[in-house]
DNA sequence: ACCCAATCTTACGTTGACGTGAGTTTCAGA
DNA sequence: TCTGAAACTCACGTCAACGTAAGATTGGGT
Protein backbone atom coordinates (compact mmCIF):
# COMPACT_ATOMS: atom_id res chain seq x y z
CA UNK A 1 0.00 0.00 0.00
CA UNK A 2 2.75 2.64 -1.35
CA UNK A 3 2.57 5.74 -0.83
CA UNK A 4 2.61 6.43 2.98
CA UNK A 5 4.76 9.77 3.64
CA UNK A 6 4.33 11.31 7.30
CA UNK A 7 4.05 14.45 7.73
CA UNK A 8 4.39 16.42 10.80
CA UNK A 9 1.59 18.92 12.21
CA UNK A 10 4.39 21.70 11.75
CA UNK A 11 5.04 20.54 8.36
CA UNK A 12 1.52 20.01 7.20
CA UNK A 13 0.37 23.67 8.79
CA UNK A 14 2.94 25.31 7.18
CA UNK A 15 1.51 23.59 3.84
CA UNK A 16 -1.40 24.57 4.36
CA UNK A 17 -1.06 27.84 5.56
CA UNK A 18 -3.02 27.47 9.27
CA UNK A 19 -1.55 26.72 12.80
CA UNK A 20 -0.40 23.64 14.26
CA UNK A 21 -3.58 24.55 16.88
CA UNK A 22 -6.14 24.75 13.88
CA UNK A 23 -5.33 20.81 13.06
CA UNK A 24 -5.64 19.95 16.75
CA UNK A 25 -8.87 21.81 16.88
CA UNK A 26 -10.22 20.00 13.42
CA UNK A 27 -9.25 17.14 15.09
CA UNK A 28 -11.15 18.08 18.56
CA UNK A 29 -14.45 19.05 16.31
CA UNK A 30 -14.45 15.54 15.11
CA UNK A 31 -13.70 16.97 11.45
CA UNK A 32 -10.36 14.63 11.00
CA UNK A 33 -10.90 10.97 12.61
CA UNK A 34 -8.16 8.25 13.15
CA UNK A 35 -5.53 10.72 12.82
CA UNK A 36 -1.61 8.02 12.94
CA UNK A 37 0.43 8.42 15.85
CA UNK A 38 4.12 7.58 16.79
CA UNK A 39 4.44 5.52 19.48
CA UNK A 40 4.96 8.25 21.78
CA UNK A 41 1.92 10.29 20.74
CA UNK A 42 3.23 12.86 18.09
CA UNK A 43 0.93 13.33 14.94
CA UNK A 44 1.41 12.24 11.60
CA UNK A 45 -0.45 13.03 8.69
CA UNK A 46 -0.39 10.43 5.59
CA UNK A 47 -1.52 12.14 1.83
CA UNK A 48 -5.22 10.85 2.15
CA UNK A 49 -5.56 13.00 5.03
CA UNK A 50 -4.33 16.06 4.61
CA UNK A 51 -6.49 15.81 1.28
CA UNK A 52 -8.82 15.74 3.68
CA UNK A 53 -7.95 18.60 5.62
CA UNK A 54 -7.76 20.85 2.02
CA UNK A 55 -11.08 19.92 1.30
CA UNK A 56 -12.08 21.03 5.22
CA UNK A 57 -10.42 24.39 3.42
CA UNK A 58 -11.88 24.70 0.99
CA UNK A 59 -15.83 23.99 2.35
CA UNK A 60 -14.93 26.76 4.87
CA UNK A 61 -13.03 29.64 3.06
CA UNK A 62 -14.42 29.22 -0.56
CA UNK A 63 -17.93 28.24 0.81
CA UNK A 64 -18.19 29.84 4.30
CA UNK A 65 -19.60 26.70 5.65
CA UNK A 66 -19.19 26.65 9.63
CA UNK A 67 -17.28 23.66 10.86
CA UNK A 68 -20.49 22.08 12.18
CA UNK A 69 -21.56 21.93 8.56
CA UNK A 70 -18.75 21.13 7.37
CA UNK A 71 -18.63 18.01 9.46
CA UNK A 72 -22.25 17.23 8.84
CA UNK A 73 -21.09 17.26 4.89
CA UNK A 74 -18.22 14.97 5.39
CA UNK A 75 -19.91 12.83 7.75
CA UNK A 76 -22.25 12.06 4.85
CA UNK A 77 -19.22 11.34 2.39
CA UNK A 78 -17.91 9.54 4.69
CA UNK A 79 -21.00 7.05 5.26
CA UNK A 80 -21.19 6.88 1.52
CA UNK A 81 -17.81 5.45 1.35
CA UNK A 82 -18.43 2.89 3.80
CA UNK A 83 -21.45 2.06 1.85
CA UNK A 84 -19.22 1.80 -1.36
CA UNK A 85 -16.63 -0.56 0.71
CA UNK A 86 -19.13 -3.09 2.20
CA UNK A 87 -20.32 -2.86 -1.47
CA UNK A 88 -17.45 -4.42 -2.90
CA UNK A 89 -16.94 -6.65 0.20
CA UNK A 90 -20.33 -8.31 -0.73
CA UNK A 91 -21.93 -7.23 2.22
CA UNK A 92 -25.60 -6.19 2.05
CA UNK A 93 -26.01 -3.13 3.58
CA UNK A 94 -29.28 -1.95 5.29
CA UNK A 95 -30.95 1.33 4.39
CA UNK A 96 -28.56 1.68 1.46
CA UNK A 97 -31.73 3.59 -0.68
CA UNK A 98 -32.25 5.95 2.06
CA UNK A 99 -28.71 6.46 2.70
CA UNK A 100 -27.87 7.64 -1.30
CA UNK A 101 -31.23 9.60 -1.68
CA UNK A 102 -29.83 11.71 1.46
CA UNK A 103 -26.52 11.70 0.09
CA UNK A 104 -27.82 12.92 -3.14
CA UNK A 105 -29.65 15.51 -1.49
CA UNK A 106 -27.19 17.21 0.30
CA UNK A 107 -24.72 16.71 -2.52
CA UNK A 108 -27.51 19.26 -4.45
CA UNK A 109 -27.69 21.50 -1.53
CA UNK A 110 -23.82 21.66 -1.81
CA UNK A 111 -23.96 22.64 -5.15
CA UNK A 112 -26.66 24.96 -5.36
CA UNK A 113 -24.78 26.81 -2.56
CA UNK A 114 -21.63 26.76 -5.07
CA UNK A 115 -23.75 27.88 -8.20
CA UNK A 116 -25.19 30.72 -5.97
CA UNK A 117 -22.15 32.05 -4.53
CA UNK A 118 -20.44 31.74 -8.10
CA UNK A 119 -23.54 33.73 -9.65
CA UNK A 120 -22.80 36.67 -6.84
CA UNK A 121 -19.42 36.76 -7.46
CA UNK A 122 -19.47 36.76 -11.17
CA UNK A 123 -21.52 39.79 -10.38
CA UNK A 124 -19.31 41.45 -8.49
CA UNK A 125 -16.67 40.76 -10.82
CA UNK A 126 -18.58 42.20 -13.46
CA UNK A 127 -19.11 45.52 -11.46
CA UNK A 128 -15.42 45.90 -10.09
CA UNK A 129 -13.99 45.39 -14.10
CA UNK A 130 -16.22 48.26 -15.17
CA UNK A 131 -15.29 50.19 -11.89
CA UNK A 132 -11.36 49.43 -12.40
CA UNK A 133 -11.96 50.61 -16.57
CA UNK A 134 -13.30 53.90 -15.41
CA UNK A 135 -10.32 54.95 -12.87
CA UNK A 136 -8.01 53.41 -15.69
CA UNK A 137 -9.35 55.78 -17.81
CA UNK A 138 -9.22 58.45 -15.55
CA UNK A 139 -5.66 57.73 -14.87
CA UNK A 140 -4.56 57.76 -19.00
CA UNK A 141 -6.09 61.21 -18.70
CA UNK A 142 -4.26 62.75 -15.91
CA UNK A 143 -1.27 61.11 -17.17
CA UNK A 144 -1.74 63.38 -20.67
CA UNK A 145 -2.32 66.24 -18.58
CA UNK A 146 1.12 66.04 -16.53
CA UNK A 147 2.72 65.29 -20.07
CA UNK A 148 1.29 68.89 -21.26
CA UNK A 149 1.97 70.81 -18.41
CA UNK A 150 5.63 69.60 -17.28
CA UNK A 151 8.27 69.61 -19.04
CA UNK A 152 9.34 66.21 -20.50
CA UNK A 153 10.43 64.11 -17.36
CA UNK A 154 11.10 60.84 -18.45
CA UNK A 155 13.23 58.51 -15.90
CA UNK A 156 13.01 60.67 -12.67
CA UNK A 157 14.47 58.88 -10.28
CA UNK B 1 -34.16 65.18 -6.09
CA UNK B 2 -36.66 62.16 -6.89
CA UNK B 3 -37.12 59.05 -5.72
CA UNK B 4 -36.30 59.28 -1.50
CA UNK B 5 -39.02 56.78 -0.40
CA UNK B 6 -37.48 56.21 3.39
CA UNK B 7 -37.29 52.80 5.25
CA UNK B 8 -37.30 52.19 8.89
CA UNK B 9 -34.75 49.66 9.88
CA UNK B 10 -37.36 46.52 10.21
CA UNK B 11 -38.14 46.89 6.57
CA UNK B 12 -34.75 46.89 5.85
CA UNK B 13 -33.77 44.47 7.95
CA UNK B 14 -36.53 42.39 6.83
CA UNK B 15 -35.88 42.89 2.83
CA UNK B 16 -31.94 42.23 3.43
CA UNK B 17 -32.27 39.37 5.53
CA UNK B 18 -30.92 40.61 8.70
CA UNK B 19 -31.68 41.94 12.24
CA UNK B 20 -32.06 45.88 13.37
CA UNK B 21 -29.22 45.30 14.95
CA UNK B 22 -26.63 44.23 12.38
CA UNK B 23 -27.30 47.71 10.43
CA UNK B 24 -26.72 49.50 14.01
CA UNK B 25 -23.93 47.53 14.45
CA UNK B 26 -22.31 48.31 11.02
CA UNK B 27 -23.35 52.12 11.31
CA UNK B 28 -21.69 51.57 14.98
CA UNK B 29 -18.17 49.86 13.16
CA UNK B 30 -18.43 53.02 10.61
CA UNK B 31 -19.52 51.11 7.52
CA UNK B 32 -22.70 53.67 6.64
CA UNK B 33 -22.18 56.92 7.70
CA UNK B 34 -24.61 59.60 7.38
CA UNK B 35 -28.27 57.49 8.00
CA UNK B 36 -30.71 60.20 7.80
CA UNK B 37 -32.68 60.44 10.77
CA UNK B 38 -36.83 61.90 11.93
CA UNK B 39 -36.93 64.90 14.24
CA UNK B 40 -37.25 62.53 17.05
CA UNK B 41 -33.97 60.15 16.61
CA UNK B 42 -35.51 57.47 14.25
CA UNK B 43 -33.37 56.37 11.46
CA UNK B 44 -34.15 56.28 7.58
CA UNK B 45 -32.77 54.39 5.20
CA UNK B 46 -33.06 56.05 1.20
CA UNK B 47 -32.22 53.31 -1.82
CA UNK B 48 -28.53 54.31 -2.27
CA UNK B 49 -27.85 53.93 1.59
CA UNK B 50 -29.49 50.37 1.12
CA UNK B 51 -27.61 49.32 -1.87
CA UNK B 52 -24.41 50.20 -0.04
CA UNK B 53 -25.35 48.13 2.56
CA UNK B 54 -26.53 45.34 0.08
CA UNK B 55 -22.95 45.99 -1.32
CA UNK B 56 -21.48 45.12 2.50
CA UNK B 57 -23.28 41.75 2.71
CA UNK B 58 -22.30 40.52 -0.94
CA UNK B 59 -18.38 41.55 0.23
CA UNK B 60 -18.86 39.71 4.15
CA UNK B 61 -20.95 36.73 2.58
CA UNK B 62 -19.80 35.85 -1.09
CA UNK B 63 -16.24 37.10 -0.60
CA UNK B 64 -15.51 36.44 3.24
CA UNK B 65 -14.35 39.62 4.06
CA UNK B 66 -14.44 40.99 7.68
CA UNK B 67 -16.02 44.06 8.51
CA UNK B 68 -12.35 45.80 8.81
CA UNK B 69 -11.53 45.06 5.65
CA UNK B 70 -14.81 46.05 4.19
CA UNK B 71 -14.58 49.33 5.93
CA UNK B 72 -11.21 50.25 4.53
CA UNK B 73 -12.47 48.68 0.53
CA UNK B 74 -15.52 51.51 1.18
CA UNK B 75 -13.34 54.27 2.15
CA UNK B 76 -11.03 54.06 -0.86
CA UNK B 77 -14.27 53.78 -2.92
CA UNK B 78 -15.95 56.71 -0.99
CA UNK B 79 -12.71 59.03 -1.06
CA UNK B 80 -12.41 58.48 -4.94
CA UNK B 81 -16.33 59.44 -5.04
CA UNK B 82 -15.53 62.58 -3.35
CA UNK B 83 -12.69 63.12 -5.88
CA UNK B 84 -15.19 62.76 -8.83
CA UNK B 85 -17.38 65.50 -7.55
CA UNK B 86 -14.71 67.66 -6.60
CA UNK B 87 -13.84 67.02 -10.14
CA UNK B 88 -17.11 68.20 -11.34
CA UNK B 89 -16.91 71.19 -9.31
CA UNK B 90 -14.27 72.48 -11.66
CA UNK B 91 -11.99 72.30 -8.41
CA UNK B 92 -8.35 71.16 -8.24
CA UNK B 93 -7.58 68.42 -6.27
CA UNK B 94 -4.64 67.39 -4.32
CA UNK B 95 -2.72 64.07 -4.52
CA UNK B 96 -5.54 63.06 -7.20
CA UNK B 97 -2.55 60.39 -9.17
CA UNK B 98 -1.32 58.98 -6.15
CA UNK B 99 -5.46 58.24 -4.46
CA UNK B 100 -6.12 56.83 -8.52
CA UNK B 101 -3.02 54.22 -8.38
CA UNK B 102 -4.16 53.40 -4.47
CA UNK B 103 -7.95 53.09 -5.98
CA UNK B 104 -6.34 50.93 -8.37
CA UNK B 105 -4.72 48.82 -6.66
CA UNK B 106 -7.38 48.25 -3.90
CA UNK B 107 -9.68 47.38 -7.13
CA UNK B 108 -7.25 44.79 -8.42
CA UNK B 109 -6.53 43.04 -5.29
CA UNK B 110 -10.48 43.01 -4.50
CA UNK B 111 -10.31 41.76 -8.21
CA UNK B 112 -7.92 39.03 -7.68
CA UNK B 113 -9.88 38.17 -4.90
CA UNK B 114 -12.80 37.13 -6.58
CA UNK B 115 -10.86 35.33 -9.03
CA UNK B 116 -9.26 33.00 -6.75
CA UNK B 117 -12.39 32.20 -5.33
CA UNK B 118 -14.04 32.03 -8.26
CA UNK B 119 -11.64 29.34 -9.16
CA UNK B 120 -11.49 27.29 -6.50
CA UNK B 121 -15.56 27.27 -6.29
CA UNK B 122 -15.35 25.93 -10.11
CA UNK B 123 -13.04 23.25 -8.91
CA UNK B 124 -15.37 22.04 -6.24
CA UNK B 125 -18.15 22.04 -8.53
CA UNK B 126 -16.62 19.56 -11.04
CA UNK B 127 -15.87 17.49 -8.19
CA UNK B 128 -19.01 17.24 -6.58
CA UNK B 129 -20.98 17.11 -9.96
CA UNK B 130 -18.74 14.17 -10.14
CA UNK B 131 -19.76 12.39 -7.25
CA UNK B 132 -23.23 13.15 -7.64
CA UNK B 133 -23.28 11.93 -11.05
CA UNK B 134 -21.62 8.66 -9.57
CA UNK B 135 -24.36 8.61 -6.56
CA UNK B 136 -27.08 8.86 -9.26
CA UNK B 137 -25.85 6.10 -11.43
CA UNK B 138 -25.56 4.24 -8.18
CA UNK B 139 -28.97 5.02 -7.08
CA UNK B 140 -30.77 3.92 -11.01
CA UNK B 141 -28.91 0.65 -10.26
CA UNK B 142 -30.47 0.28 -6.95
CA UNK B 143 -34.43 1.15 -8.11
CA UNK B 144 -33.64 -1.27 -11.08
CA UNK B 145 -32.85 -4.27 -8.54
CA UNK B 146 -35.95 -3.68 -6.63
CA UNK B 147 -37.88 -2.98 -9.35
CA UNK B 148 -36.84 -6.34 -10.39
CA UNK B 149 -36.64 -8.25 -7.14
CA UNK B 150 -40.08 -7.14 -5.89
CA UNK B 151 -43.89 -7.00 -7.54
CA UNK B 152 -44.70 -4.47 -9.54
CA UNK B 153 -45.62 -1.83 -7.10
CA UNK B 154 -46.71 1.84 -9.23
CA UNK B 155 -48.17 4.59 -7.65
CA UNK B 156 -47.62 2.76 -3.62
CA UNK B 157 -49.21 5.80 -0.92
C1' DA C 1 23.83 9.22 26.29
C1' DC C 2 22.41 13.69 25.78
C1' DC C 3 20.14 17.73 24.45
C1' DC C 4 17.11 20.94 22.64
C1' DA C 5 13.60 21.72 19.51
C1' DA C 6 9.17 19.89 18.47
C1' DT C 7 4.98 17.97 20.22
C1' DC C 8 1.83 16.73 23.65
C1' DT C 9 -2.38 17.85 26.80
C1' DT C 10 -4.93 21.07 29.58
C1' DA C 11 -7.13 25.06 30.13
C1' DC C 12 -7.99 29.74 30.17
C1' DG C 13 -7.90 34.11 26.96
C1' DT C 14 -9.28 36.71 22.75
C1' DT C 15 -11.69 38.56 18.88
C1' DG C 16 -15.28 39.44 15.62
C1' DA C 17 -20.05 39.77 14.82
C1' DC C 18 -23.68 40.13 16.46
C1' DG C 19 -27.80 38.61 20.44
C1' DT C 20 -30.40 40.07 24.26
C1' DG C 21 -32.56 42.46 27.73
C1' DA C 22 -33.79 46.95 30.26
C1' DG C 23 -35.55 51.17 30.49
C1' DT C 24 -36.93 55.17 27.81
C1' DT C 25 -38.79 57.72 23.85
C1' DT C 26 -41.13 58.22 19.39
C1' DC C 27 -44.53 57.32 15.85
C1' DA C 28 -48.79 56.26 13.49
C1' DG C 29 -53.48 55.12 13.61
C1' DA C 30 -58.19 55.10 15.89
C1' DT D 1 -55.25 62.86 22.52
C1' DC D 2 -54.09 58.51 23.53
C1' DT D 3 -52.05 54.13 23.16
C1' DG D 4 -49.57 50.11 21.75
C1' DA D 5 -46.06 48.85 18.57
C1' DA D 6 -41.65 50.09 17.01
C1' DA D 7 -37.09 52.47 17.72
C1' DC D 8 -33.65 54.43 20.60
C1' DT D 9 -29.38 53.93 23.53
C1' DC D 10 -26.43 51.68 26.75
C1' DA D 11 -24.31 47.63 28.22
C1' DC D 12 -23.53 43.03 29.22
C1' DG D 13 -23.89 38.06 27.08
C1' DT D 14 -22.76 34.59 23.58
C1' DC D 15 -20.68 31.63 20.28
C1' DA D 16 -17.43 29.99 16.93
C1' DA D 17 -12.73 29.54 15.83
C1' DC D 18 -8.96 29.66 17.13
C1' DG D 19 -4.59 32.04 20.27
C1' DT D 20 -1.58 31.41 24.00
C1' DA D 21 0.86 30.15 28.13
C1' DA D 22 2.42 26.23 31.18
C1' DG D 23 4.37 22.17 32.30
C1' DA D 24 5.44 17.48 30.88
C1' DT D 25 7.03 14.27 27.16
C1' DT D 26 9.19 12.83 22.87
C1' DG D 27 12.31 12.48 18.86
C1' DG D 28 16.36 13.07 15.89
C1' DG D 29 20.93 14.52 15.34
C1' DT D 30 25.90 14.85 17.40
Amino acid sequence: MGRDKAWTVEAVAERLGVTPRTLHYYEEMGLIPNVQRTPGGHRLYDEETIERIEHILRLKDALGYSLQEIRSILSTEDQLRTYRERIREGREPEHNLHMLEESVRLLEDVLQHIDEKMAKLAAMREQYLDRLARIRARLDREALHRSLDKPIDSEGQ
